[in-house]
DNA sequence: ACCGCACCCTGAGCGC
DNA sequence: TGCGCTCAGGGTGCGG
């Protein structure tokens, strides 16, 4: 699942592939909830665009064009941006990687999950934008226009500190994991970057926001901020479908200290990791080191 | 203002 | 072998 480090890695691998060329036609999908913008809308408005710069803001991406309208992309649960041609297994489900042969696997055209296909004036490739499970999200942004997703969005967590957390969790009754998933707070942060960002601060998820003291949020916005920038260096966590632009896999998940460990022993003290429900999401952490 | 929860979607993995 | 069920998760929006 994109986080902050996966759409970071994205952005950066993206960018040669974008910066510098000018829109020559798009190919969307039907339109549905994954386009905010109506599709014939999007293609319409997007020709003939040559984009200056792609920036990320939370988990957002923002492709800026020359005259200051911007495509906007979020990458949902399963969202994969790359070039064509982008040879990686998990470009394809199990399934489907079993029904094809093997020099078929190494190069992807496309499928019923592409839901939007950007073809440039050069000869270069297509940028793809693929998500089996639809939870991303496309729009365009005339210049200067707002849009009521990106002005909620507090500051990014790579920017995270300790006074803002301490302020934002006053008078909050609910947990603290779910104070650093909440967007309007600190924006990037999912559920694998919470659980291993209390874990390495030794804050247990379950604690009530109204309880954290300075110092502790102080510690957390550290940890965030070290979590964050080692996922990043190590190219993101890839699970079943995240997938960097280039086709590599990140590496982070080989550091995970709680993600996904539930009954294993922790790296620090050897008791097992416990997995709960917090707010509706899986929760790993620490019995011992956390409190 | 805050909080719990339903909802959107698909594939994997399970039990029968 | 295959069907039907459950689960996973980000973000929004609703009702309490």
């Amino acid at each position: 699942m994109p986080e902050l480090p996966e759409v970071e890695v994205t952005r950066r691998r993206i960018e040669p592939f974008l910066v510098g060329r000018t829109v020559a036609k798009v190919r969307t999908g039907p339109p549905s909830y994954f386009f905010l913008t109506d599709p014939a809308s999007l293609r319409r408005r997007m020709r003939g665009r040559t984009f200056g710069s792609i920036q990320r803001r939370g988990k957002y991406l923002l492709a800026r064009a020359e005259d200051g309208s911007r495509l906007v992309l979020h990458l949902g649960m399963s969202g994969q941006l790359f070039p064509e041609g982008t040879s990686s297994l998990r470009l394809l489900s199990a399934t489907a990687r079993a029904s094809l042969k093997p020099e078929e696997q190494l190069s992807f055209a496309g499928d019923r999950h592409t839901h939007l296909r950007v073809e440039f004036a050069d000869e270069g490739p297509d940028l793809l934008f693929r998500d089996v499970r639809k939870f991303g999200k496309v729009f365009w942004l005339a210049a200067g226009a707002d849009h009521s997703r990106l002005r909620k969005l507090g500051p990014d967590a790579l920017m995270c500190e300790g006074n803002h957390l301490f302020a934002a969790s006053r008078g909050r009754q609910a947990a603290v994991k779910q104070l650093l998933l909440d967007q309007s707070i600190v924006a990037g942060i999912g559920n694998i970057y919470a659980d291993e960002s209390l874990h390495l601060a030794g804050i247990r998820p379950t604690r009530r926001a109204r309880r954290m003291r300075r110092r502790e949020c102080d510690g957390l916005a550290q940890a965030v901020r070290e979590v964050l920038e080692r996922a990043i260096a190590t190219g993101g966590s890839s699970m079943s479908d995240f997938v960097a632009p280039d086709g590599e896999d990140g590496r982070y998940q080989t550091e995970w200290r709680v993600y996904a460990r539930a009954g294993q022993p922790c790296y620090h003290c050897g008791s097992r990791i416990r997995r709960i429900v917090v707010g509706q999401r899986g929760t790993h952490y620490c019995p011992s080191c956390q409190d």
